[in-house]
RNA sequence: GUGAGUAUAGCUCAGUUGGCAGAGCACCAGGUUGUGGCCCUGGGGGUCGUGGGUUCAAGUCCCACUACUCACCCCA
């Protein structure tokens, strides 16, 4: 029995680093005051294709989208955002004193895999509700910045752009569609499609021809209206008095409908093809275009395999008591309940049938601290060998001494 | 959706002009009759991705299919 393609099974080996991931991020983001909403993985379909937008890629051909038993459609959330406005909207969520919010979990896209790319993937991500400071903005990437930093990744980069808002973008589109055309004969295949869908992304073209044209292409700055640019040049400013560190990229373009104003990503150059690590920015209709009161709106979205491929677990996984064990079992699980109610150790009860000598190998790939021997001596003797592994010394105690003398040691 | 590459032990991979299915690591056991790491010896594990074809003979050559990987695309 195979598993679907584009799903992975999540290995106890790798789930350190998952847990790790997982416990950074949400100390991270709670040091900052955003508080965790879970929001269901299946949404109705019209959620996204309002949300996301119609003409996007994730709508048009990534989406699970089936009928359920009664006949309505529904859809495996592509990705979080669009739940969690939904989620503000019908809570009432206006009305609560936190604004912030995040969330982790998995996200399903129907594309085909590659490196950093899955069908079912995960993603970290915040949102903030009804601030229309720049200095939110600026909040935002710092905070996902700061993640990454504690996680320990390294060599990571930040660009942002402007793209303007509903006022503004069809402006900017129209004379990008005006400048393409003259050129509509050099252009790859792709973005003779987007001339008329979405000009916006020849910009991100990696196809040489053009990337030569777009380089000379009308640059959004020249059209967003004043409200745009001023939020936008604010960001900026704010981003600079935090010492957060970005290049400005105008060609940078997000594949989601709702974003609007600043956009941000970063960036790595570890992972090949899909280097984006984090992804946001804001969406100051969304809320209203979902039916809730006009509120504004910024987040970003990280993606966890990407993340989890760059971190480094610096330490090997070890445990304090390995419990080798050869008479009964119910003396083991004694001392090791006392173990971890009264000192918090871990411990590992050797159940198989082994000789003494494979249980210490074990023990010893476990990277085991101690060794406690229970065997036919030591239950004649009522009495356990508890082995230092680390100094290779060991000595017998009492089986009714053994927390105490436990105890002692961990002072 | 498009293109290229790959598919042999749990993992990483050798396998010559077609001629008995291999190594390293991992796992198990023994050397040490109850004590880990280093070392030595032995062992278990394979429908060579699947299905056809050519041939006395196919892991090897041919065809089809499937899966995986990478890139395009898209995005986190």
């Amino acid at each position: 029995m195979d598993i679907l393609r584009g799903f992975k099974d999540i290995l106890p080996q790798e789930m350190r680093k998952w847990q790790k991931l997982e416990k950074i991020a949400r100390e991270t983001l709670e040091l900052f005051g955003y508080k965790e909403i879970r929001t269901p993985i299946l949404e109705k379909t019209t959620l996204f294709s309002r949300g996301v937008g119609e003409t996007t890629d994730i709508v048009e051909k990534e989406m699970y989208t089936f009928l359920d038993k009664s006949g309505e459609s529904i859809t495996l959330r592509p990705e979080g955002t669009a739940g969690a406005v939904r989620a503000y909207i019908s809570n009432h969520l206006e009305n609560y004193p936190f604004k912030k919010f995040y969330y982790i979990g998995p996200m399903f896209r129907y594309e085909k895999p590659q490196k950093g790319r899955l069908r079912q993937f995960h993603q970290i991500g915040i949102e903030v509700f009804g601030v229309q400071d720049p200095s939110v903005d600026a909040e935002v990437v710092y905070v996902d910045k700061i993640m990454l930093d504690k996680l320990g990744l390294t060599d990571l980069r930040i660009e942002v752009n402007n793209i303007g808002c509903p006022n503004c973008r069809p402006k900017y589109m129209k004379s990008l569609k005006n400048y393409f055309e003259k050129y509509r004969e050099e252009l790859c295949d792709d973005c003779k499609n987007r001339l008329n869908r979405n000009p916006l992304r020849i910009l991100d073209c990696k196809n040489k021809t053009c990337r030569n044209i777009a380089s000379n292409a009308p640059k959004i700055h020249e059209f967003v209206c004043d409200n745009c640019k001023t939020h936008y040049e604010a960001v900026k400013e704010n981003l600079s008095k935090i010492n957060v560190e970005f290049e400005e990229n105008p060609h940078l373009v997000r594949g989601l409908d709702y974003y609007t104003k600043f956009v941000f990503e970063i960036i790595t150059d570890k992972l090949g093809a899909q280097g984006t690590v984090s992804a946001g920015g804001r969406y100051d209709n969304l809320v209203e275009e979902l039916g809730g009161k006009p509120t504004c709106g910024i987040g970003f979205a990280s993606g966890c395999e990407r993340l989890i491929e760059l971190i480094d677990l610096g330490d090997n996984q070890s445990i304090d008591y390995y419990f080798a064990c050869l008479e009964d079992y119910t003396t083991c699980l004694k001392l090791a309940k006392e173990l971890a109610d009264k000192l918090n150790k871990t411990t590992y009860i050797e159940y198989e049938n082994r000789s003494l000598k494979s249980m210490m190998k074990k023990a010893d790939k476990m990277n085991a601290n101690f060794v406690v021997i229970y065997g036919k001596n030591e239950k004649e003797k009522g009495i356990v060998i508890v082995k230092d592994m680390k100094k290779s010394t060991q000595k017998e105690v009492k089986i009714e001494k053994f927390l105490e003398n436990e105890v002692e040691k961990w002072q």
